[in-house]
Order: C-alpha cells, then structure tokens, then sequence
DNA sequence: GGGGCACTTTGATTCAAATCAAGTGCTCGC
DNA sequence: GCGAGCACTTGATTTGAATCAAAGTGCCCC
C-alpha cells in the first residue's frame, strides 16, 4: 500500500513548516496515486508540500464523496480510531512531508488545534451541501479554494470537474453549467478549464446566499 | 446569554461521566433554550446529562443546517477558534454537565480524541448527504440514533421532523413521506409520532446500502 | 502531424424532492 | 370536556438537478 511512498522517501530540507516542525521524509506520489485506503492502519500524517490530495468516502454502488481537498501547507491523514475510514490520493503530482506515529503522540496540542479545524471545515460544508443550491455551492468553492490559494484574483484548480462535483454533491454536468452560467455573468473568466480569473469578487460573494 | 444556567446551577454528585472526570456544575435547559449562540465567547464545555442537544447554523435566510445532535453521555461545545461558529439549543428538557476552560486545557488529551471523533461524524454526514437519496439518508438516521440509544428496537426521537429534515437536508414533508413509506413497507411501525419501532433492523440496514 | 483518449461542455428529457395547499390529530390550557 | 394551536401527514404541482446523449477541446504518444 504504502510501497511507492516507503522506496522512495528522501531526505528534504526545503520544505515550509507552517504547522508542525520536527523531522520527516518527503514522498512523492504521481498523479492518481493512493496516499492510503478505506481500512488502512493510521500510522503516519501528512503535509502538503507541493502538488493538492483527496480524501473521500465510496458507497459500495461506487458514488463518492469528497470530505476535503489539502492544499500546500495544509496537514491530513488523521482520523478518529485505529484505522482509516477514508481513502486519499494525490490529485496531481504531489510531495507529501511524511511524520510518524511518535511524532503525533509528541504534538497533540497540534493535532488538537487540527482536528478542531477539520471538524469546523466539514461542519461548514455540511451547511453548503445540506442547504445550498448549486451556484451556491460552487460560488462557496471557488472562494474557499481562493482564500486557500492567498487570496489573489487568478485560481488555479488542481482538480477535475468530477472531484469537484464529488466534493459540492453534484454532478459533473451541473458543476459546468454552473461555471459556464458565472462566466456568461462575467463573474469570472477561464483562461483554460482549470484556471479561473476572478472577475468580479463581490459578486461571486453575494452568490454564496 | 448564559443567565438561565448561570442563575442555576447546583452541585450534582449523580451524573454519569462517560468521556472526562473532575469537578462540575448541572444546569437544567427548557425545551427550546439557547445554550450558546453564534459569535459567542468559547469558554465552557458540555456534556448532557438528561435530554437532547441540536448544534446548527443558520444562513441568513433562515434556512437552517443541523449538523449534529448529542444524546446523553455525549460531550458538545468545542470547536475552532475563540468563538463559537454555531448555535447550540436544548431540544427537549435537558440538563448538561457544563466544564470551564481550566478543565478543557487540562483533559486535552481526551478532548484530541472527541475532535477527531467529531470530524468523523461530520464527515460520515456528508457522505449521507451529499450523496444518498431521502430513504437512505432517513434509514441512516434512525440506525445511528437506534446505535446510540444503546441498539434496541424502540426507538425515542427526542427532536422534531423540522429539527430531522434540517439534519438530513431534507424538508419536513419529505421527511415525513419517507416515513409513511417505510411503514407501510413493515420496516418500522410508529407508536406515535416521536416512537418507533423497528420491525426490521436488516431491512432498513440494507437501506442505507 | 495525426489518431486516440480523457476531460469538458452543451442539449434534451426525466425524476426526486421542494413547494404549495389542505387536512388530521394530539396536547395543553381553560 | 372543549377549543386553540402546533406538529405531523397527505395530496397536487413545480422545479432544480440528474440522467442520457452527443459534441467539442486539448493532450499525449506514436
């Protein structure tokens, strides 16, 4: 499971330490590689380095949900109980800083600080898919996605349509019609499929109610 | 905000202490009392003694996301930040355990465990409801809150079929459609209104897929 | 440079749940 | 015991998003 990732771990001394600090080996994972498995013993945590990961949830008829989407910088690989009940894969070509599990025990605190956050985020995402509509959601995306980014005007999407869709509960249909209908509106312009210019972003604001 | 727990609380000796020990008051809630409310300063947390809690947000519209409800035994009010993000109320008459900020900064170790255990659930929810359609996210609701009423086959709903469509993503009359049809199926039979019985645990299991 | 493939967009139709609109029945106060 | 009000149920209709279907579009590899 963890083959790739355990051959080719290498010493890094570039990384950004933006939550935890202490010693680690950098991973790379391709694009579409398993960072772990639904059942997978929970020993390590990870941190973005480069590149953007998924961890979602199937039902055995095959519908997904993606619970969140991890950014450079951002910290994942963390659940309740011994064993993951979750899959994560990198979206595209990624570097993962690995910690182990003693590493975790020594830096509760900040796992506590994490943890917290992470319920908040999901918490926040089940208002949007519980009770918004579609433009709403993906408006709610956009931004998210942009303030995780630093807040600039361009957005650059390290991921597909479908994982979008997985992630808002839509589908990949909808999430283009959305985007088509905000570009239509001149609320925001695409260079390319996964390069968003946000044009106006008051508007985009307004949108998320 | 806090004057009707402030105004009574009483020294219990009597309360079950499932998740943390040590020192702490019992205040009684109305049906329908605010425990804390959104903005409000984080510096208590709760565990219910007697009754039912809901933790939701509201959308400026009103409409409203109840993202999770806490039996007794169960432990509420931590979250990011120095602020709550959310409203919590008493769902029926209710007594909570109420614990200081010196007792949360002491028992962290536990309360790591609760948070990942909250990010968890959240998580599982938005699986429910991103993604399943009204009798799956139905049927899942009543196992889990069957689970946690200790897994027999009656089953108590402290909360309305409002406070359940606002949990599920649903509206009241769907919520109550799927009922009827459940019923009329001989998964479950109803007592009444807030009582029912499952007739067939495997059925409505098989529901959730 | 061209073929194939995956991703995205667009269009037509269907469908599940929301909305709108009455009932029904239970609880509580008088 | 009786009426008012609220919670819940049931029915008719609408609607937003899913589904089904078919083009674009870009990219990689040969």
């Amino acid at each position: 499971m963890y083959a790739a990732a355990q051959t080719s771990f290498q010493q890094a001394d570039h990384v950004e330490r933006t939550q935890i600090s202490g010693p680690y080996l950098v991973a790379p994972y391709n694009a579409g590689r398993e960072i772990y498995a639904e059942g997978d013993l929970i020993d390590k945590c990870y941190q973005v380095s480069t590149g953007a990961v998924s961890v979602y949830r199937l039902l055995p008829d095959g519908r997904r949900q993606v619970v969140s989407f991890h950014l450079p910088g951002e910290m994942f690989g963390f659940e309740a109980g011994s064993n993951h009940s979750f899959f994560a894969e990198a979206i595209t070509e990624t570097k993962l800083a690995v910690f182990g599990r003693r590493h975790m025990q020594e830096r509760s605190r900040e796992l506590l600080a994490l943890a917290l956050t992470g319920m908040a985020r999901a918490q926040q995402h089940l208002l949007v898919i519980g009770r918004q509509c579609a433009v709403e959601r993906v408006a709610a995306f956009l931004i998210d996605l942009c303030e995780r980014q630093g807040g600039g005007r361009r957005l650059r999407l390290p991921m597909s349509r479908q994982d979008i869709a997985d992630y808002l509960g839509l589908t990949t249909e909808t999430v283009s019609r959305v985007v088509t209908k905000l570009k239509g509106r001149s609320v925001i312009a695409l260079r390319d499929a996964r390069t968003i210019d946000i044009v106006k972003p008051d508007a985009l604001r307004a949108l998320c109610n």
